[in-house]
DNA sequence: GGCACAGTGGTTTTT
DNA sequence: CCACTGTGCC
C-alpha cells in the first residue's frame, strides 16, 4: 500500500487519501489527474475503507474508462469486472438492461447512435408527410436532444410559438416511434435511467446504498442531465461521497451541452470543503506553461489555477508568420524534417489546427515531401457503411421491430424491393401502428411477396444462429444475407470485405473480454444484444494506419488529453482561431481561449505557433489578422522566426533568461515505512478516526512504536497532519 | 438501380 | 474550392 502512495506530490496525496467527504479536484493539464483518480480508488479498496462493489467511477470516453481499469488492475489484485467503471452512457445502458421492465423497455432494446437517430428522424418526417425544408432533420435532432438533456419530456417543454409547438409535437411522435421500435438514443439512455431511479424508490435506495463513492472524471464536461444523475445517485441517506476531478480551463465542449458551471454548482450545493488544486505539471517546459497561464488569465470567472514545473524554462516558443497557408505548410514540413533529422520520432510530433478543413494544405505538403502522416478524425470502424449494414441484420435478429435497421437493409443487397414498396409498407405500418417488420404479413400483392421473402430471411437467420457462438453467428449472417457476395462483386469492395471479416474478429474479442459463458447466452441472443450495444456505444478507434511512424494531424479538440514532444499550432488568425462564429459572444470567445490553452499545453518540449497573411477559404483568398491569442503570450517567452511586425523587438534569444515560478512547496518528507495493515490499538492505514479539533480524518501513514508512535492523518479541509499517538486523542470511528 | 448533374453550404464531436 | 445531397434521367 505504501507503494500506492509513493511518489505522489502533496496535493495528489491529499486528494487520494481524503476522508469520505465530497471533493473537487481541480486538475491542471498534465498534473496527474488520471493517476489521482485511479489511486484514489485503489486506496479506498486496499485500505479496507470500502468494497469494490461500492465504487462507481464514471468517465466520458471508453478510452478513459479502459485506461482506468487497466491501471487499476496493475495496482490491485482484484477482479475489476464487477466494478461499475465506465462511461455515463455505458453505465446507463448497464442499468437499463438490468431493469428493462421497470424502465419500460424491451429486454433486447437497441441503441441508436447519432447517425441512426438522424435516419430515424428523417423517416419519421417522411411518414408524417412533413416538409423537411421547414423542419430540418438535423435541427430537429438537436432540439430533441437539447430537451432530453434539460430533462424535459414533450409534456414539460414550454412552447411559446407555433414553430416550437410543432417541434414539440414531432418530439412526441419521435418518442412514440422509438418506443414502438424498442430503440433508445444516447440522450435517452441518460434520461431514461435518471427517470427510472427517480421514480422507482426501492431501486433508487438500492443503488444509493450500494455506491458509497462516486468518482467523476472530466467533470467540466458534464451536461445538466449528467449532473442531475450524479446528484440523484449520490443523494441517498447517508449520501455517497462525490469525488469530482476536472479542469474548468479545459472545458471545450459547451457547444454540445457541457456546463462548466457544474463545477461551481457542485462546490456550492454540496458544500464541498475539499477543493484541491493539482498545479504541478509533469509534462511541459516552463516557457510553455507560462504561455498557457498567461493566455488563460484573460478569462473571467475561473476557479483559478496556475501551472508550474520543476523542469526548466526550456526553449522559447517559436513563432512564424507565413505569406500564405501553403507557405505556412511548407515551413512546417521543413521544421518537421529538421526535427526528424535531429532524431525526433515522427509520432512525437503533432500538427494541430482549429478546424478540419485546415488539414488539407498540411497533408498536401507532407505528401509532397514524402513524410508519413496520420490524420485523426475520419470514419471509425463501427460507423463504416458495410459494418452498419451487417449490424442492421444483426439488430433485426435481436429486435425485428427496429425499423431503422429494417429500412437500412430491406433492399441491401438489392432484392427488388423499391421505394414504392417501402412507401406502401410505411403507410400500412402507420395504419396498423406496428413496426415495418410486423406489418409485412398484412400486405398483399407483389410487394407483399417480396417483402415476405425478406422477413423469411430474417426469421431463418434467427433460427439458424440461435445456438451459434457470437463470431460464427456474425459470419453466418454475412454469408446468408448476401453482404459478402455483394462486396465480392464490387470493384472497390476489397477493403469492405476485410472490414466485414474484422467484424467477426471484433465479435470474438468482445466474447473474450466479456468473459461471459457464450453457450448460456447464445440461446436467446442476449450476448448478441450486448455486442450490438457495445458497437453503438463504442464506435471504435479512429481508424489507425498502424505500423509506420507517422506525424500526427488532428484538431485541437481531438488532441485533448494527448501530449507530444513537439507541437505545431497553425492558423493562428482572427476568424479562424478564435473562430469567427465565436467572436461575438464573450462565452464563445472564452471557450476559444480555453481551446488555445488546451492546444498549448499539449507540447512537452517545443511549441511552434504560426499564422498566414492570406489563406484560401471557401475558394476565396482571405486576409486575416493574426490571432489575439498570440498577443496574449508575453513576448519574452517567444522567439520570432520571421520579423514580428507590429509588436516591436524580436526575441531575446534562447532559454536561460527566464526562471519558472516555483511553488512554495517543500519536498514532502520521505514516506515512512508503513507498518503492516493492522496496527496496534486497532488503528490501521485507511482507518477513519476523529480528532477534537481537526474533525474526521483518515490515517495515511504510521511510524515509530510505543511511546514514539506517530500517525499521519488526512483531515481533508483541515489538512494532513502528523500526530503523536501518546499525545493526540484519536477516536476510531 | 445507378449514374450524372446541379445545388448547397462549409467550427469543434463523444456517447 | 470541395464534399456532400438530392433530383432526374436512362
Amino acid at each position: 500500500m505504501s507503494d500506492l502512495l509513493a511518489n505522489l506530490n502533496d496535493p495528489q496525496l491529499q486528494a487520494v487519501t481524503l476522508p469520505p467527504q465530497h471533493a473537487l479536484i481541480l486538475a491542471g493539464a498534465g498534473s496527474g489527474k488520471t493517476r489521482v483518480l485511479t489511486t484514489r480508488i485503489a486506496w479506498l479498496i486496499s485500505s479496507g475503507q470500502c468494497d469494490p462493489a461500492a465504487i462507481l467511477a464514471v468517465t466520458f470516453t471508453n478510452k478513459a474508462a479502459k485506461e482506468m481499469l487497466a491501471r487499476l488492475s496493475t495496482m490491485l489484485p482484484i477482479n475489476t469486472r464487477g466494478m461499475w467503471i465506465g462511461t455515463f452512457h455505458g453505465l446507463c445502458n448497464r442499468l437499463l438492461r438490468a431493469h428493462h421492465r421497470d424502465a419500460g423497455l424491451a429486454q433486447l432494446f437497441q441503441i441508436l447512435d447519432s447517425a441512426d437517430q438522424l435516419a430515424a428522424i428523417k423517416r419519421l418526417l417522411k411518414t408524417l408527410n412533413i416538409d423537411d425544408e421547414k423542419f430540418p432533420p438535423r435541427e430537429l435532432q438537436h432540439f430533441i436532444n437539447a430537451q432530453k438533456e434539460a430533462g424535459l419530456r414533450p409534456d414539460a417543454v414550454e412552447a411559446w410559438d407555433d414553430y416550437t409547438r410543432r417541434r414539440v409535437e414531432l418530439y412526441r411522435e419521435y418518442e412514440g416511434q422509438c418506443q414502438r421500435e424498442s430503440v433508445v438514443d444516447f440522450a435517452e439512455l441518460l434520461l431514461r435511467s435518471y427517470e427510472l431511479l427517480e421514480r422507482n424508490e426501492p431501486l433508487r435506495r438500492h443503488y444509493q446504498r450500494r455506491f458509497r463513492h462516486i468518482l467523476v472524471d472530466e467533470f467540466q464536461d458534464t451536461n445538466r442531465l449528467q449532473y442531475r444523475w450524479l446528484k440523484l445517485l449520490a443523494g441517498g441517506d447517508p449520501p455517497a461521497c462525490l469525488f469530482c476531478v476536472g479542469d474548468d480551463d479545459q472545458s471545450i465542449y459547451r457547444f454540445r451541452g457541457a456546463e462548466v458551471g457544474n463545477m461551481r454548482d457542485f462546490e456550492r450545493e454540496f458544500h464541498v470543503a475539499n477543493v484541491i488544486r493539482l498545479e504541478q505539471n509533469y509534462r511541459s517546459h516552463g516557457n510553455i506553461l507560462d504561455a498557457a497561464n498567461a493566455i488563460i488569465r484573460h478569462n473571467a470567472g475561473r476557479l483559478g489555477k496556475n501551472l508550474w514545473t520543476e523542469q526548466g524554462a526550456g526553449e522559447p516558443i517559436r513563432v512564424f508568420e507565413a505569406f500564405s497557408d501553403a507557405d505556412e505548410a511548407r515551413w512546417i514540413v521543413e521544421e518537421v524534417q529538421q526535427l526528424v533529422r535531429d532524431g525526433a520520432l515522427r509520432s512525437d510530433i503533432a500538427l494541430l489546427y482549429r478546424s478540419n478543413a485546415q488539414s488539407r494544405v498540411l497533408e498536401h505538403a507532407l505528401f509532397s515531401a514524402g513524410i508519413p502522416y496520420r490524420v485523426y478524425g475520419g470514419l471509425r470502424f463501427f460507423e463504416r457503411q458495410e459494418i452498419k449494414h451487417a449490424l442492421a441484420y444483426l439488430r433485426l435478429i435481436a429486435n425485428p421491430d427496429d425499423d431503422t435497421a429494417f429500412a437500412r437493409v430491406v433492399n441491401f443487397p438489392t432484392r427488388g424491393i423499391g421505394a414504392r414498396s417501402i412507401e406502401v409498407l410505411q403507410d400500412a405500418a402507420r395504419t396498423y401502428n406496428t413496426s415495418l417488420y410486423a406489418t409485412v404479413p398484412h400486405l398483399t400483392g407483389k410487394p407483399g411477396t417480396t417483402l415476405a421473402q425478406f422477413v423469411r430471411l430474417i426469421e431463418d437467420l434467427r433460427r439458424e444462429t440461435a445456438r451459434l457462438p457470437l463470431p460464427e453467428l456474425v459470419d453466418h449472417v454475412l454469408e446468408r444475407s448476401g453482404l459478402r457476395d455483394h462486396y465480392k462483386a464490387e470493384k472497390e469492395g476489397r477493403e469492405r470485405l476485410e472490414n466485414l471479416d474484422e467484424l467477426i474478429g471484433a465479435a470474438a474479442n468482445f466474447v473474450a473480454e466479456s468473459q461471459a459463458d457464450p453457450e448460456a447466452l447464445a440461446a436467446d441472443h442476449a450476448l448478441l444484444a450486448d455486442f450490438l450495444a457495445h458497437a453503438s456505444l463504442e464506435a471504435g478507434e479512429h481508424q489507425a494506419e498502424q505500423g509506420m511512424d507517422a506525424v500526427q494531424l488532428m484538431t485541437v479538440h481531438a488532441a485533448k488529453g494527448l501530449e507530444f514532444d513537439a507541437v505545431f499550432l497553425s492558423g493562428l488568425e482572427e476568424g479562424l482561431f478564435p473562430h469567427e462564429n465565436s467572436i461575438l459572444e464573450a462565452e464563445g470567445l472564452e471557450e476559444e481561449r480555453r481551446l488555445m490553452y488546451v492546444a498549448v499545453t499539449r507540447a512537452r518540449k517545443r511549441l511552434y505557433l504560426s499564422f498566414a497573411q492570406s489563406r484560401m477559404l471557401h475558394g476565396q483568398a482571405r486576409y486575416n489578422l493574426r490571432s489575439r491569442f498570440l498577443e496574449e503570450i508575453p513576448e519574452p517567452l517567444t522567439r520570432w522566426l520571421t520579423p514580428p511586425k507590429p509588436r516591436g523587438n524580436a526575441a531575446t534569444g534562447f532559454g536561460g533568461y527566464y526562471e519558472p515560478p516555483r511553488g512554495a512547496f517543500a519536498t514532502r518528507p520521505a514516506a515512512p515505512a508503513v507498518p503492516s495493515r493492522r496496527e496496534e490499538g486497532g488503528l490501521h492505514i485507511g482507518q477513519l478516526v476523529s480528532h477534537a479539533r481537526f474533525g474526521q480524518g483518515v490515517i495515511v501513514a504510521a511510524e515509530g512504536s510505543g511511546a514514539n508512535a506517530c500517525v499521519q492523518v488526512n483531515f481533508g479541509a483541515s489538512g494532513i497532519k502528523w500526530l503523536k499517538l501518546a499525545v493526540a486523542k484519536l477516536e476510531p470511528c
